[in-house]
DNA sequence: AGCACGCCGACT
DNA sequence: GTCGGCGTGCTC
């Protein structure tokens, strides 16, 4: 017998399967861990499969050292997985399957032990006779130690391991068949199973949320886009389609974004379900992400709530995965491979014909385009629950504000309309972009960027060498002294921090009681949590923070929401800033007037642009209409599509040789396929060395998706073999940088 | 990804 | 004469 196994190296000239002889006496099943012998080293390897057969010369072939596992680490599943990702995001399958495990089972650290277990062998009236035979006359306790054991184990439904018990009453409980032995997984954790959280009453439908269900558990078809505004209910509608889904006796997936409001999803979703519910999400250690791992792989999970890696999840009977929020970006890898999970989910749900329900009041224009196009069966939700209006959103023009000299952060408007809800002992929310800083350069007059001459995006300006950047073409241009739009003589970097907003706010405003969320305040565990249940107990007045307030906070006596920073968000140096910036504005309108009244304002150097208009009427429509025609016609994805090429070395030469090695093999290669090609662009990377690694990149611009140019660029970067030099590939990169 | 092999320059 | 640089090739 041999054993197939794929060894825990992530280099592609070891990217194949090596045959092992399976010693006598030794049980291995394929999704194994094994230990072997590779070359002079001793390496850890994973078993595909086993074979009668092998066409490796017997000279060359060594036995397996040793089964790591007690249970098989990798499902049959789990290997079409790692295959589907090693051949569309080029990387090696000992890279694929890395995500398919915990990494605690990886580099000797840990193994899936197993150790027996004593369980009941009597329930019921059967029990209760048992604990009679154990008692005196007068039903006082004749064996003491054997009636503990069974009283203990009558609370423990896995049972307790032999080990933590008297092995004497234990012995002879087996003898009378009150007990029995079982082998099973050990893990402390999972013994500990959360106390069932108090069940709450299941909440009357609304009619849309009944007619979106019903389609969804009798339709035929497998994939649905669910579109509905903020506050229309799709989590309720998840919950039942889980809730649905468990009866049937399969298993569940929601997927959320990274933005650490998990735990209260996960709280949400226990108090609904009595069920377990595993739960992965960034601030996990190792130890922890292992037990919910083993959790779910033991089938102990039925449920799985956690971010984009939470795709992976070893659950069988695979019933439904749910992307919530499903255009955010956090959904792409930006890690080699660089997969996105709503991929990963297609292809599960194919396995295993389970459903996949993408969620979003802003669909992202790719979802929403193959939506159109039937792939996926579109349903929406466009009214809010309770007859509850979207409130409308009024647009600030901040270029009439500095020209009427106001250049501070705060316009009159949203000013009056502070001092209005803090006299009215109302709550305000403000956010800003990401930490509100960009290094766009922009004119407060007009409103206009330093735009690339030949990529139509915004320039980003590098401090350190004093110069603009294209991150698209590596392009680079002196800051010029005067707007070129416009003429006036000033042009500033866009945007404020939180900080800066927050000192503002505390000038402006010095009884408010302020509260700030962002990356710098937000650092211990459980840092979001508390924030999030003072600001709801009312002991502050004003939230300030970044998009990480923008979801799943609804509090009531919130009167005020409002944007700034709309405009880094607007110029972004990236094709989907628009989408990016119609989607944030939606979101923070969502979170005022949840009981009625409230105001949304938006502050805006750009108050005419498509996206900023849109959403302020609540229009995702006509916002997708404008933006997919603005994509086809400049064949941006997802109609076109972008393939960056990444050449990473310690030794800048070396990266440098790579690509330009690369770059003539391409143009070679692609010498009849040109008609698909827009663009061809080789750079430094706009930053160009990275945890002391030189980057040099090649952007390949298509004219629309999966032709055969994308092809055999790909296949050559699959075959790419350069000294020291690490070659990655993006598909549609989220940044360039 | 590691490790040995092997073929060249600088040294006791 | 040999010590050690790193280009090349191999690992079931």
């Amino acid at each position: 017998m041999y054993a197939r196994v794929i060894v825990d190296i992530a280099h592609p000239d070891v990217d194949r399967v090596f045959d092992y002889l399976v010693p006598e006496g030794m049980e291995l099943e394929a999704g194994c861990r094994v230990a072997v012998p590779f070359g002079r080293q001793k390496k850890e390897g994973l078993i595909v499969s086993l074979s009668e057969t092998t066409e490796v010369p017997a000279g060359k072939l060594r036995p397996v050292l040793r089964r790591l596992d007690a249970m098989p680490a990798l499902r049959p599943e789990d290997f079409r997985i790692a295959e589907y990702l090693a051949a569309t995001y080029h990387t090696t399958m000992a890279q694929a399957l890395r995500l398919l495990l915990p990494s605690r089972l990886r580099g000797g650290r840990s193994t899936i032990r197993t150790e027996n277990f004593v369980e009941l062998a009597v329930h019921g009236s059967e029990y209760e006779q048992a604990v009679g035979t154990l008692l005196k006359k007068d039903g006082s306790p004749r064996y003491p130690k054997q009636l503990e054991v069974l009283e203990r184990l009558r609370l423990a439904p896995r049972g307790i391991r032999l080990a933590d018990l008297p092995a004497s009453s234990v012995k002879t409980l087996l003898k009378k068949k009150y007990v029995r032995m079982r082998e099973d997984t050990v893990s402390k954790l999972l013994e500990r199973r959360a106390a069932p959280a108090a069940p709450e009453k299941p909440r009357e439908l609304s009619g849309e949320q009944k007619a979106t269900l019903y389609t969804i558990l009798h339709s035929d078809r497998q994939k649905f886009l669910l579109h509905g505004v903020t506050g229309s209910g799709k989590t309720e509608v998840y919950i039942r389609i889980i809730r649905s889904m468990l009866e049937q006796g399969r298993t569940a997936i929601l997927l959320v974004p990274e933005i650490s409001l998990t735990p209260q999803t996960y709280d949400y979703i226990r108090r609904r379900l009595d069920v377990d519910v595993a739960l992965f999400h960034s601030r996990l250690t190792d130890a922890e992400r292992y037990e919910q791992w083993l959790r779910v792989r033991r089938g102990l999970s039925p449920v799985v709530i956690g971010p984009r890696s939470a795709v992976f999840a070893p659950l069988d009977n695979l019933g439904v995965i749910i992307l919530d929020e499903e255009h955010e970006s956090s959904y792409k890898s930006d890690r080699y491979p660089c997969y996105t999970a709503r991929e990963i989910a297609e292809l599960r749900c194919t396995l295993s014909g389970a459903a996949l329900i993408a969620g979003s009041a802003t669909p992202s224009l790719r979802t929403y385009k193959e939506a159109l196009e039937g792939k996926y069966t579109l349903l929406e939700m466009p009214h809010r629950l309770f007859g509850l209006p979207l409130p409308p959103v009024e647009i600030v023009d901040m270029r009439e504000e500095y020209r009427a000299g106001n250049s501070g952060i705060i316009s009159a408007a949203l000013d009056e309309a502070v001092r209005g809800a803090l006299a009215r002992r109302e709550q305000i929310m403000i956010m800003l972009n990401r930490r509100g800083y960009s290094s766009v350069m922009m004119c407060p007059s007009c409103g206009e960027a330093v735009q690339c001459d030949s990529c139509d995006v915004a320039m980003t300006y590098h401090k350190s060498e004093g110069m603009l950047k294209c991150h698209y073409c590596g392009a680079r241009k002196e800051l010029p002294a005067v707007c070129p739009g416009c003429g006036a003589a000033r042009l500033t970097r866009l945007g404020v921090g939180t900080q800066q907003l927050e000192e503002e706010l505390r000038h402006l405003y010095p009884q408010a009681r302020i509260l700030r969320m962002d990356t710098d305040t937000m650092s211990g565990r459980d840092a979001h949590l508390r924030a999030y249940e003072q600001f709801r107990d009312g002991e502050a007045d004003i939230l300030i923070g970044t998009q990480m307030i923008a979801k799943g906070f609804d509090f009531e006596h919130v009167t005020v929401a409002a944007i700034l920073g709309v405009d880094a968000m607007l110029h972004m140096p990236d094709f989907r800033s628009a989408e990016r910036t119609f989607d944030q504005i939606t979101q923070l309108a969502g979170r005022a007037g949840r009981q009625g009244e409230g105001r949304v304002l938006v502050q805006t150097y750009s108050p005419g642009n498509y996206a900023v208009q849109a959403a302020a009427r609540h229009d995702y429509t006509a916002f997708f209409e404008e933006e997919s025609a603005y994509r086809r016609s400049m064949f941006l994805p997802p109609y076109g599509s972008y393939l960056l090429i990444r050449f990473q070395s310690a030794r800048q030469e070396d990266a440098a040789l790579a690509a330009r090695d690369f770059l003539g093999r391409m143009r070679t290669a692609l010498a009849g396929e040109l008609d698909d090609i827009i663009k061809v662009r080789a750079s430094e990377s706009p930053i160009r060395r990275l945890k002391e690694q030189y980057r040099y990149q090649i952007l390949v611009h298509l004219r629309s998706e999966g032709t055969p140019a994308a092809g055999t660029v790909l296949d050559l970067a699959g075959q790419a073999r350069y000294p020291n030099v690490l070659v990655g590939v993006d598909i549609d990169p989220a940044s360039m940088s």
